[in-house]
DNA sequence: TCATAAGTTAACCGAATGGTTAGCTTTCAA
DNA sequence: TTGAAAGCTAACCATTCGGTTAACTTATGA
C-alpha cells in the first residue's frame, strides 16, 4: 500500500500554521505583494509587533515563510515550496473522493488556459 | 481584487482539523475503508475512546466526517466536500506559485488519465 | 434477563495558543 | 550625536488542546 510521503510532523506544522485566518492573511498578502517587513505584516491585522512575530515564527517553523534581516527591517517572503507538502496531501487523497478530483482538475485546467 | 471565497472560520476549522497526525490518520482510513465505528477508529492510534471521540468531533465541525447511529454502534464516514474547502484554499493561491500549480496540474492530469 | 460491549459525559491535567505590555538592542537619519 | 524607528525577548494571562479515568446509558446476545 502506499502511503502519502512526508514527515508527519512537517505536515501537522504546514496545516496548523494554516489553521489561523490571521497566518493564512499574511501568507496571502506576501505571495501577492512579495517581500514585507515585520511592521508591515502586524499592521493590517491590527495586532502588535511581538503578535506578529510569533504568527511568522510559526510560518517559519512551517517552512512557509523565510526572512531575512536588511538594516534594521526584518524582510519576510513565501517559501512556496513548503506549500506544496501541505497541497501534496491533498494530490494524494483525492484518488479517494473522485468528485473533489474532478473538481480540483477542472479548476486548475482553467488556469492553465489562460 | 478576487480573494478566496468561503467563511475564513470554516477553512480556519478544516485546516486545524487536518493539523493532526491522529486526525489525518482517521480521515484516511475512513477514505481508504470506508464507514467505521468509533472503537475502530481508536484502536490503531493506541488512545481511549474519549480520545477518539474528541478526534472525531474536532472533525465533524470543521465538515469533514459525519457520523450515524446504528444499534449501539456509531458509524463514521468522510464527507469528502469539507476537505475541498481545504483544497480550494491552494487551488486559489496556485496562481501565486507557479511551480507548484505545474505540479499539482500534472499530478491531477497523470490520475485522470487512469 | 442480565452481563457485557459500545458509546457518552464530566472532570481533571499539563502543555501549547494567541494575545498583551515592558524593557532591551540595533540601526537610521537629522 | 542623539532621538526615534524597528525589532527582539521575557513575562504574563486566559483559553484551548490532547489526553486521561470514572461513572453513566443504551443495545446485544447468550
Amino acid at each position: 500500500m502506499v502511503s502519502f510521503q512526508s514527515d508527519p510532523a512537517h505536515v501537522d506544522r504546514a496545516f496548523f500554521a494554516l489553521s489561523n485566518a490571521t497566518r493564512r492573511g499574511m501568507t496571502e498578502m506576501l505571495l501577492r505583494e512579495g517581500e514585507k517587513p515585520m511592521r508591515e505584516l502586524a499592521r493590517p491585522f491590527g495586532i502588535s509587533l511581538p503578535g506578529a512575530m510569533k504568527h511568522i515564527g510559526v510560518l517559519q517553523e512551517a517552512g512557509i515563510v523565510s526572512c531575512r534581516r536588511q538594516g534594521r527591517e526584518n524582510l519576510c517572503s513565501v517559501d512556496a515550496g513548503a506549500l506544496q507538502t501541505a497541497a501534496g496531501w491533498f494530490e494524494f487523497h483525492a484518488r479517494f473522493w473522485s468528485v473533489s478530483f474532478e473538481r480540483l482538475g477542472k479548476v486548475l485546467a482553467e488556469k492553465k488556459k489562460k
